[in-house]
DNA sequence: CTGAAAGCGCTAACAG
DNA sequence: CTGTTAGCGCTTTCAG
């Protein structure tokens, strides 16, 4: 059967107190004689009072809901920090909503409108939001309740949290150095993506610290996909002078790329090493298993929405240098890198 | 800089008409005479007005959004039903939530309340909601905005869209024996799990017809996961009498499965063939490409979203039987199956 | 076809 | 510490 909801008058009437009481029972408890706070929450309890939001929402004046918005939410990489993002908030009463801002259909100026009107904050894992959308973004008032996760754009006075990606190409040079190989190939990400940037300078970095050379046809362009993978290493097959190592952008370009070599009849790790980047779940059970660089994925989520929710709540807690919040990255070993073939 | 919401009343008094007007132009634009509606649109566009949801949602009585619960949102399987429900309540005025039913903290009798006093409606991607759970959704007037997508709960009066699982596996089983397979192993979903219970039986039947031999320890249960994979490739190389072929229920546990016995020096199709099931986009590009059924789990969230949203708008399209809404599978098949070897 | 006005359920002054 | 009251911005009768 269906009741008809519960209002805070009804609550009110029951307690034998006001709304205003009932309302502040909800918001500030120790405003209460403790006498009153129970009579009211009894109340809640007896007539299954819920607050209606649209209501509060509307008085408050906020939409009771922050956004994230997602390049491509059928990318299983996301979906972590999505898990991460929408623990935080579903113990507060905001609502999370998700807008895939590269699915078809969603010109990202009508986002600008769609999105704050409609909510309180914003997440991006979007770094690659044109510079028009930003400025009119910050026109707006975003400034205050917008942040970047994971990705982030160049250039803009938004706080971001990230993952220490420099570092991470580092480590995965320096493993491949210390199990003997000198000739290592990367395959990057999408040329305009900032984590595409930030491996691909740590990675040489490494390189040139380690006096190791740089060949021009080595670093191979891709776009963190599979599909990316496998063209490398087609690329790589064709190559008179291989490399005896790959460190790929993502874990899907390796997987992509050790598919493609071992249809080839190229083994991995024996005639090739690859290290990969993300660690998604997978890596572990790919054949062979993935030595790569971990994320915490549903750390970075979580830090995220914690720093939004921060600020919504009028708290500034302190940010480090550039409003940048680094999470750490790790190595793991397994099985997809071995010192060269003897002789290279 | 920041601009203070636009109103009504500023398009009311920009248009020289009446907010009721304006309210109108927006909802039944018809009712209108062109001169008036121009005059308000253009309005609109000058202000650049955009409705508050909390005051039309609280005006209207209803929430303006619908929750999705998803068992696990870090499974990369769901992100693609994900993305196919968003797309569809993008180009709406209702907002989309997303709940995790297995995070942590998540008690799903709290989940009951805290759902219907929010949203509108509800698509469940969650087959293992409680019969408690069931029923209370049910007192509480949910049966008309509620349904399932990809899972199911068994004996409830709610609509589903589906996959058609049991033609899977018997599509799945064919082929093994297509192939000449005679001895086929199967890896389970989790034991009360309707998935798992169809692709048994789609299994199971097609066995029966094609007179294979019933084997109980061939039949090893496994929960979807890629470590439950792992656990029955363990089992597998234990056994005096091995399966020729292995059909599992999903592909996570197909890969667990081919990356366990391959460190074991089982190799894969040449020893024994693996089919999996879901066809996730990683499946072309494992290592062998995984001969598996394909769902298509993009469509089954939009016609559950688009499902829902008729009968949010009052209309009630006509169902098939059972209020079941099946969505086709197929076979594809790659690298992972091959002929047995000889002499089995 | 259009306008006036009531009120959705809640919170936050303000007054006591 | 508690109650009274005025709206938040919108849609929808009800009149005209």
């Amino acid at each position: 059967m269906v009741d008809k909801p519960v209002r805070i008058q009804d609550v009110a009437r029951a307690a034998r107190v006001s709304t205003a009481t009932v309302s502040r029972a909800l918001s500030t408890p120790d405003k209460l004689s403790e006498e009153t706070r129970k009579a009211v929450f009894e109340a809640i309890r007896l007539t299954g009072y819920r607050v209606n939001q649209a209501a509060r929402n509307l008085r408050m004046q906020r939409a009771g809901a922050v956004l994230i918005l997602v390049p491509n939410l059928s990318n299983p990489f996301f979906s972590q920090i999505l898990a991460g993002i929408s623990g935080v908030f579903m113990e507060t009463d905001y609502s999370v909503l998700i807008a895939d801002t590269r699915a078809r259909g969603a010109d990202d100026t009508r986002l600008v409108d769609y999105s704050l009107a409609r909510v309180d904050g914003i997440i991006s894992l979007d770094g690659g939001l044109r510079p028009e959308i930003m400025a009119e973004f910050a026109d707006r008032g975003a400034g205050d309740r917008m942040l970047f996760a994971c990705e982030w754009v160049q250039d803009t006075p938004l706080p971001s949290v990230r993952s220490d990606n420099v570092t991470g190409a580092r480590l995965a040079i320096q493993h491949l150095y210390d199990l003997g190989h000198r000739n290592i190939a990367h395959v990057t990400g999408p040329e305009d993506n900032v984590l595409t940037h930030a491996r691909r300078t740590g990675m040489l970095e490494q390189r040139a610290r380690l006096g190791l050379p740089v060949q021009e046809d080595w670093i191979i362009r891709g776009d963190f996909s599979l599909d990316s993978g496998r063209d490398a290493a087609r690329r790589i097959l064709e190559m008179a002078h291989r490399p005896t190592a790959v460190f790929c952008a993502s874990d899907q370009v390796a997987f992509g790329l050790i598919s493609t070599l071992t249809a080839a009849g190229v083994r991995v790790p024996e005639d090739l090493s690859v290290v990969g980047f993300d660690d998604i779940e997978l890596s572990e059970y790919y054949v062979p298993a993935l030595t790569t660089i971990r994320q915490f994925r549903r750390t970075l989520g979580a830090r995220a929405a914690r720093l939004l929710l921060d600020r919504l709540t009028g708290a500034r807690p302190d940010l480090p240098d550039g409003d940048v919040l680094m999470v750490d990255v790790e190595l793991v070993v397994r099985d997809s890198t071995a010192p060269p073939p003897s002789g290279r």
